[in-house]
DNA sequence: TATTTACTTTGACAATGATCAATTTTGCTC
DNA sequence: GAGCAAAATTGATCATTGTCAAAGTAAATA
């Protein structure tokens, strides 16, 4: 029964971004230092200021990391979806989590514990660099939210969301499908959810964008473009 | 003459942090990567959006790393101090640089490629592992300083920042020297200079810190800490 | 030391965006 | 589909913080 589990989970792992390429027997030692989290909707995987123990693989469903404050209010860092991972950090920091995680709807979790991945990384020098590149991207993630929200208004904010939502090309007319709710946004773009449903408001009356629902078409990319100067 | 200097650049390394703990031939084969930059006050090391060749050490002097903005502000996002690293996410990333960086006062710096580091990474485990510790620690720090940006208010970003440059200890009185000018401080708060300015003008009146140019004396930790919340 | 330049402080004012409250809409559960 | 709860919108108001301008101070340079 416990075989049958740790193999499926080393089955789940070898379909995971960051360690397809390993060896069966690597994904074997890998998979005894998992532990499987299956959370409801709303349900809290941890809280800031926990221990950490490991590092967390999403498997399935949807995760919000958010920095909670002292009144209910809460500002949300970053939504982590499937074959993400996510506490990469704490693997190298014994510090405790920085932010609270969230599951915001029903969510197949895998914690790899920190002595398990160090170890894998000492004898497997391509997931080291895996984890290096996943550190990275997530630093200049951060930076541009941060240049977001100090240096942009509100309207700057919205509309670099939306072009950086669309997809790469130059297309002038796209839709962007947001995969939370508008408040979630909101609070991702460091916004009162009033004041984002404002600018969409704005935008609509200019013709520039359409809004349906959780459906937003960009009329005209060019023009929208210009009010991120 | 070039082996004189290339052996001089392999002892600096030696004597960095990060390299600390590397053979001779690894220190040797690094410093063939490395190019020595010498900046005066004010000159800019690069800018946001140039295309990066490797890794930045600070062996000497203080350069600032900040988001330039349409208008002429700017927003501070770290100082880099001697014995420290920046720029190591570039080297994993084939991005742009996300920030600029300048010098605050006269610096040498070394650049070593991102190809001899990744060589020496793929040979040397410990100095991946300094690498993603180091990554790690800048994702903290970034994430501390988007909560105190987006869920604090200028007051609680002062104290908060006055706090936490004290000493560890639980010490009532304690002095803070800033290490750079106020409208410096101010940017890396997120706070306009005069708005910096005139909070630590009322820390004052109520008789919590004491201002002296560049030295702040803290006078009551305790009281101070009750603006945190 | 003199002189200029940069930094800091202070005041008055403006504006962006938050908050509060009420209403409408959406979506979910039974 | 009815009823309920959560989400979104809209309006009115307010507060925090930024901006502009001027004066004062410190610091750098000649």
């Amino acid at each position: 029964m416990i075989l049958e589990t740790r193999h499926s989970i080393a089955e789940i792992l070898s379909r995971q971004p960051l360690f397809r390429g390993l060896s069966e027997v690597e994904l074997a030692q890998i998979s005894v230092g998992c532990r499987e989290f299956r959370v409801k909707k709303n349900e809290v995987l941890f809280h800031k200021g926990d221990i950490p123990e490991g590092m967390h693989v999403m498997v399935m469903g949807q995760i919000k990391l958010a920095l909670p404050s002292s009144q209910g209010v809460e500002k949300i860092v970053h939504m982590c979806g499937p074959g993400t991972t996510f506490g990469e950090a704490v693997v190298f920091l014994d510090k405790p989590y920085p932010v609270s995680a969230q599951a915001m709807s029903e969510s197949l979790v895998l914690l790899v514990s920190k002595r398990v991945m160090l170890e894998a990384m000492e004898s497997n020098h391509m997931l080291s660099r895996k984890m290096l590149a996943g550190l990275s991207s997530r630093l200049h993630e951060l930076l541009g939210d941060m240049e977001s929200c100090t240096l942009r208004t509100s309207m700057q904010r919205v509309v670099c969301f939306l072009i950086q939502s669309g997809a790469a090309d130059e297309t002038p007319v796209f839709d962007v499908a947001l995969q939370s709710s508008k408040q979630n946004i909101a609070s991702q773009l460091n916004l009162a959810p009033e004041t984002f449903s404002r600018v969409l408001g704005h935008l609509s009356e200019k013709g520039l964008i359409q809004v349906k629902g959780r459906t937003i078409t960009v009329l005209d990319r060019m023009q929208l473009r210009n009010f991120t100067a």
